[in-house]
DNA sequence: GTAGGTGCAAAGAGTTTGCATACGC
DNA sequence: GCGTATGCAAACTCTTTGCACCTAC
């Protein structure tokens, strides 16, 4: 628990109970989270604490860095994961929701080829793979 | 106005008024429009049309393949734009929002390495690109 | 002690739905 | 004429905000 508070400290975030139980549910998933998936996952652990502060938390996570935002196609929450170091894509399961995490990028060339052509400046892509894992695959 | 005709009955669709009208003005935008912006741009041209109608054409104009719906990172509507035969992505303009079409894909091979490995049944990816135009690049 | 954080309830955006009327086939 | 499409208003989901109270530093 200690690194949490670490952290915060090192954004520049006051210590709170709230801030301090919200990055360790997100450190422990694999899968990208929903601001309701947080809520009841706290809740899960006897935790009580108010729904707008989990987006209120989460507002200032994505403004510090510590975690990214993104929307999937198959739903119209924003869901969020802990921001990786290494650029990188996902693998998300249509079935049950789970996502894996693919390191690296093959687009870097890629994309250089397109921002001359297009005269584009582009600063970010998203990269994201749809399908069902091995449990889910229909037979 | 006879192709949009010939295209709703093609797909056992009834023609209307309003359907022809969000075939046009799908067909005429190079962007990728919401519902609110069809909406709109229906107005514009002097039509009038309920808004939860415009919501209901794009759900069977999906369901019939003749739109694509997307969200991008940059908001939280659900935007269309008329389905595009070749495989392609976009350019996205943080600024302005205009979307330029890409042609053609460099991950094939990359998506069939990554099923493999991960044992993961690919059916579908998203591959957006994010940054700023010719004209809204910041100096 | 003070600035910033939290909880609650209410408001906002975007989207969906129920029901009566209108229209295409 | 029948069955689907549309318009309107109300409901619904996800998210944000205002305000009073509380807590970290």
């Amino acid at each position: 628990m200690n690194k949490y508070q670490a952290l915060l400290r090192q954004v520049g975030l006051k210590q709170t109970r709230q801030r301090t139980i919200m990055l360790d549910v997100l450190y422990n998933s694999k899968d990208l989270l929903s601001a309701e998936d947080l809520f009841s996952a706290i809740k899960k652990r006897g935790v009580s604490m108010s729904l707008s502060t989990v987006y209120r938390i989460l507002e200032s996570f994505t403004e510090k860095g510590l975690v990214t935002a993104m929307t999937l196609e198959t739903s119209k929450q924003v869901r969020y994961e802990i921001t990786h170091t290494h650029h990188g894509h996902h693998l998300i399961c249509l079935a049950c929701n789970k996502v894996i995490h693919v390191e690296g990028c093959p687009l870097e060339d890629y994309e250089e080829k397109l921002a001359k052509k297009h005269r584009f400046q582009i600063d970010d892509h998203t990269l994201n793979f749809y399908g069902y894992c091995e449990a889910c695959t229909p037979r």
